[in-house]
DNA sequence: GACCGTTCTCTTTTT
DNA sequence: GAGAACGGTC
């Protein structure tokens, strides 16, 4: 059956989708309809004739997400969304420097590089360039360079602040950086968008061109575009005037890189003709959720103001859990999350567990297994990440764009074949000196005053490379991945190896060759290029599987655009979330934003839990209550300790001998020595009780500012007080 | 040159 | 607590 665009839409929502007379920015809050408006606007485009499938563009914020936008259109004009261009900016921008970048001065094989390889890269040009880091880190570089570039400095652009040493440092490096990564012919995930920008200021007839061929432009989740992005859709939508932006500036999350709030704000400034819309009603949350997310983000200045309301009931109220402990949130989640299942006859991909970092993850992993509790991680340790994983990839890399150093240099000694340490230096002297890719330095290797061993070792090393690179050509993709990965000997090595971990890894290697096959029978062009796009610009969320039966674990910022009917926010601690590494106004804004996409997952139920210690990087802390926890209305939080079944097994005691046998059984923990943060209440003998304001140094010798009661702000030394 | 055990550091979120 | 880096041994 074909549906009609125009056709069950609330009153905001078709005007929004009707119109159509320049640009356009659709406020929608969390849970209005927004993939809706999309969805409809762009079949109504079709529809009507206004505009050619192929002559839209629409940007979303995952591959998965794009994949849904293109099948919800499809119910509208069948086949004709096959040729709609839809992608994330990532993935739109890489697909047309696939086809221009030579015009840049790289190849259009050019490889993608990831964290693990810039970090690798900018390593090698450290100790290239005899710059002294002076005890900062290889990632500080990088994540400066990568705010540069994400603000448009290019190197020659950058001025270091006088007496700043760590900008000089910069200074030095980011050049270096940059050429490094073009004559290994790889762009970072920031060149991805930058090498377009500049594609259509040196050559305006493309730009031309790209103008003509998205003569309609939609983009969705805007308030989380940054100056780039920005700047593509304007560059693009420009002449035709038809741009289409979808967000609400409540759920800016992704300020830290780059992302500009002000893009939504300022959008009628920008647009001087522009019209705003404001869908309002939400769908899909019942009054008590919508009324606690509504009273925690009014905390925030920065914003435009609405109100949210809904046709449903106020629903149940929302849960806080106390714990003792993290093991202990994690084992009163899982209690919560049978009673629901019980109770309610709710399934487990009901269930959402929310969590603002990924280290949360171990916890609550350990006690959903020991409760056979089905779980699902989204995000945290990556498949495509894993060693043997990532080898193979490298190995593809050099195979594609041999000029990729970080791949060869990943992969030339591994499995171990004879090139080490001295063999390498030997070789990449050689390639400094003369200015060659590493790839270009082994073909010469009769020229290196290298042992005769060495030699045939990389002559051996050459020769494999060249013979795949042959079979490459004769060969389709899937077989020959198949052939390869034995030839390589990366099978046998792990055979030879033995143990768990070998098995372990050999499985791996197995999904993955699964994982292209299956890459082979979906995608129209599959070859080697595509494939190894397809897994660097892949989503935490797009490998997620969501039709299984489990309960999804993700942190806050991968929830964003999805939803539950139950979600669990866990860790709502003072310093973990908000985290406390900027305490500025701003950066406890964006931490409640944050909060709010959490609060406005939910559809039904929502539980909040905060624990009283955890374990942080090997340390046990203190922390108190979120501050998030006392912005929601009184009224519509209900305290949870005294539920039964936690209550039942709080006397029991928590066992770490058995770990993979026993349930957790209690809420004791090990003792350990409890550590004073910023906020923890201690006690010293002489000026009693205190609150900590400042902590410099770790550990017993740490000196402590404490706001003492009786005396007001003392330091005091770690050991001489005691943490309550 | 490979391997293994130890020390050290660093802990946000992600395309 | 995990991963990288280092240093020592075979």
């Amino acid at each position: 059956m074909i549906l009609d665009p125009l056709r069950d839409l609330n009153p905001q929502q078709k005007s929004a989708v009707e119109y159509l007379d320049g640009e356009q920015l659709i406020f929608a809050g969390a849970g209005s309809g927004k993939t809706k408006v999309l969805t409809h606007k762009i079949a109504y485009l079709i529809k009507s004739g206004i505009v050619r499938p192929d002559n839209i563009l629409a940007v979303t914020f995952t591959n998965k997400a794009a994949q849904e936008l293109r099948n919800r259109v499809e119910k509208f004009v069948e086949k004709q969304a096959g040729f709609i261009h839809i992608g994330t900016f990532h993935s739109i921008c890489a697909r047309i420097l696939r086809k221009e970048i030579e015009h840049l001065g790289y190849s259009k094989y050019f490889s993608i590089y990831d964290e693990s390889d810039q970090r690798q890269l900018i390593k090698k040009v450290i100790s290239d360039s005899n710059i002294d880091l002076e005890g900062f880190l290889p990632k500080n570089v990088l994540s400066r360079i990568s705010y540069l570039k994400n603000w448009l400095t290019s190197p020659e652009d950058f001025k270091p602040r006088p007496g700043n040493r760590f900008e000089y440092i910069v200074e030095g490096l980011y050049p270096l950086y940059q050429k490094a990564l073009k004559r290994s012919n790889a762009v970072d995930f920031d060149d991805l968008l930058l090498l377009p920008l500049k594609l259509f200021d040196k050559e305006p007839k493309l730009l031309e061109k790209y103008r003509l061929r998205y003569q309609y432009i939609l983009v969705d989740e805007y308030q989380d575009t940054n100056k780039p992005q920005f700047l593509f859709i304007d560059l693009l939508a420009k002449k035709h005037r038809n741009l289409c932006v979808v967000g609400d500036d409540d759920q800016s999350i992704y300020s830290w890189r780059g992302a500009n709030i002000e893009n939504i704000l300022k959008f009628d400034a920008q647009y001087p003709e522009c019209r705003v819309f404001k869908l309002e009603q939400n769908y899909r949350s019942t009054n008590n959720i919508l009324k606690a997310a509504s009273g925690v983000v009014a905390n925030n200045i920065n914003r435009v103001k609405k109100e949210l309301w809904s046709r449903k009931s106020d629903g149940d109220l929302l849960i806080k859990i106390e714990a003792e402990s993290d093991y202990d949130e994690a084992a009163k989640i899982a209690v919560n999350i049978r009673q629901e299942i019980l109770k309610k006859k709710r399934t487990f991909k009901d269930f959402a567990i929310l969590y603002r970092t990924n280290a949360q993850t171990r916890i609550l992993e350990e006690i959903l297994r020991r409760n056979n509790i089905p779980y699902n991680i989204i995000g945290g340790v990556k498949f495509y990440e894993r060693k043997e994983i990532k080898d193979i990839l490298a190995y593809f890399s050099v195979l594609s764009n041999p000029k990729d150093d970080v791949s060869l240099r990943r992969i030339l000694n591994f499995p171990p074949r004879g090139i080490g340490k001295q063999t390498l230096s030997g070789i990449d002297a050689f390639a400094v000196k003369k200015q060659l890719t590493l790839f270009e330095a082994l073909n010469h290797v009769d020229f290196l005053e290298l042992s005769k061993r060495s030699k045939k070792a990389v002559q051996e090393f050459i020769d494999m490379i060249k013979r795949i690179d042959d079979s490459k050509e004769k060969l389709a993709f899937e077989e020959w991945t198949r052939i390869i990965i034995d030839e390589l000997g990366l099978r046998s090595y792990y055979k030879e190896q033995g143990g768990e971990e070998s098995i372990q890894r050999l499985a791996n290697i197995d999904e993955l060759l699964n994982d292209i096959s299956e890459f082979c029978t979906t995608v129209e062009e599959a070859n080697l290029e595509a494939y190894l796009e397809k897994v660097s610009l892949l989503t935490n969320i797009d490998v997620w599987e969501d039709e299984k039966n489990t309960v999804s674990l993700m942190t806050l910022h991968s929830a964003k655009g999805l939803e539950f009917p139950v979600v669990i926010i866990c860790g709502l601690n003072q310093g973990l979330f908000p985290l406390d590494r900027d305490n500025s106004e701003k950066a406890v804004e964006e931490e409640r934003r944050l909060f709010y996409v959490g609060l406005t997952r939910a559809m039904e139920k929502i539980f909040l839990s905060s624990a009283q210690v955890r374990n942080r990087a090997g340390e046990m802390q203190y922390l108190p209550d979120s501050i998030f926890l006392s912005e929601i209305p009184k009224e519509l939080i209900e305290v949870e300790s005294l539920r039964e079944g936690v209550i039942a097994s709080k006397r029991r005691r928590y066992s770490r001998r058995n770990t993979s046998e026993v349930a957790y059984q209690g809420t004791d923990m090990p003792t350990r020595r409890k550590t004073a943060v910023r906020g923890s209440i201690v006690s010293h003998k002489i000026f009693g009780v205190g609150k900590v304001i400042e902590v410099n140094g770790m550990g017993d010798g740490a000196k402590l500012h404490i706001n003492f009661q009786s005396c007001g702000t003392k330091v005091i030394v770690a050991k001489f007080v005691q943490v309550k």
